[in-house]
RNA sequence: CGCGGCGUGGAGCAGUUGGCAGCUCGUCGGGCUCAUAACCCGGAGGCCGUAGGUUCGAGUCCUACCGCCGCAA
């Protein structure tokens, strides 16, 4: 089958070094343009675009995917499946007809839940106890497609968002290499979603929900630092400075008020919280600095409590 | 040329108008203790990011370069 990728970021990358390392006839990657990132603006390419070069693989960058000029050259490429993975823009139904088997992308969530741009993290930030990958057949409506396959895993209590991504993009690429197994085999089935408004649409994280509002109870400000990273993590300011807080977990039960400080030592910096929890901040990034364990912060760093 | 912060013993930081390089932790040795991540005494460990410049004298002022971080994306 001739397929064509379309993706990003590194996410994008673990779907397609898995279906190129499991033989997979990939003739070309569709990945966004070039921007100007990072401090100088310089232009940086995007993941995708360096690992197909890397492998010889031939890359593509327009500016739009409604243009007809992209849409013709998609079509000279003669695909059997499109396969897509957090390319970055919504596709026209005219790109959605193009290819002769299918057109299908890479969800890391258990669909119907968690459509849209940031469901790793809402998953993390809900303190939800399982997730996964769906394999779906691509619809003009945002992650509303027949599901192909899913693939569940558990989210323990201490996984950062960070982390789960990187295991997500891994099973993910696996999920997509066997649904285009079934889809040459003829073995793969389609099921549509029911959604329902027990789902929850997974927005696009914000810099707005970075501070962390001390009265909620410990468990919902961890998830809050677990479900943040790596951007734009949790935040909170302490005595003029402002933290961005990289870990921490559920510490004793306290009756302080929220947001004081009740103890700053080697085993970390513990803040009261809501309904009488309290949190340890393990792991933190102050102003200019680089993210530290909060034991080496305070040696420089004096912390008064209260 | 997008904006800004920072490079000082192993770690995290301070270093006032240029004038002997300091603090907390760790580490090593000794002491106290039933005991300890506690406490007391003592020691080792720094080309102050790199290369130039100004100066009697530069961690400190000037220039360039390297590296790290935040904003912005």
């Amino acid at each position: 089958m001739r397929i064509v990728f379309m993706g990003t970021p590194e996410f994008a990358v673990a779907t397609l070094r898995q279906i190129v390392e499991d033989g997979w006839e990939v003739v070309a990657a569709y990945t966004q343009p070039d921007k100007p990132k990072n401090r100088g603006m310089k232009l940086i390419p995007t993941p995708v675009k360096e690992y197909a070069m890397s492998v010889g693989i031939p890359v593509y960058q327009p500016q739009s995917c409604r243009d007809e000029a992209t849409l013709a050259q998609i079509r000279s490429l003669e695909p059997d499946v499109i396969l897509v993975a957090a390319y970055g823009k919504l596709l026209p139904q005219a790109l959605l007809d193009i290819p002769k088997v299918a057109i299908l992308n890479v969800h890391s969530s258990l669909l119907p839940q968690y459509r849209g741009a940031a469901p790793i993290n809402w998953a993390v930030l809900n303190g939800d106890a399982e997730t996964g990958v769906t394999i779906q057949y691509m619809a003009a409506e945002l992650d509303a497609g027949d599901i192909l396959l899913t693939e569940r895993t558990a989210i323990t209590d201490d996984e950062d968002a960070g982390q789960l991504y990187d295991r997500l993009a891994l099973l993910g690429g696996k999920a997509a290499s066997e649904a285009l197994r079934r889809l040459q085999d003829g073995t793969a089935t389609r099921t549509p979603q029911v959604y329902g408004p027990q789902y929850q649409y997974a927005s696009l994280l914000s810099r707005e929900m970075s501070p962390i509002d001390w009265n909620k109870n410990a468990r919902t400000i961890v998830n809050k630092v677990r479900g943040l990273i790596p951007w734009p993590c949790a935040t909170t300011d302490v005595a003029g400075a402002r933290w961005k807080v990289y870990r921490a977990e559920p510490a004793e039960a306290t009756d302080r008020a929220p947001g004081t400080i009740l103890s700053a030592d080697k085993a970390g910096i513990v803040v009261a919280a809501g309904e009488g929890t309290s949190v340890r901040i393990t792991e933190l990034q102050a102003d200019g600095g680089r993210r530290m364990a909060a034991a080496d912060y305070l040696r420089g760093h004096p912390v008064s409590l209260g």
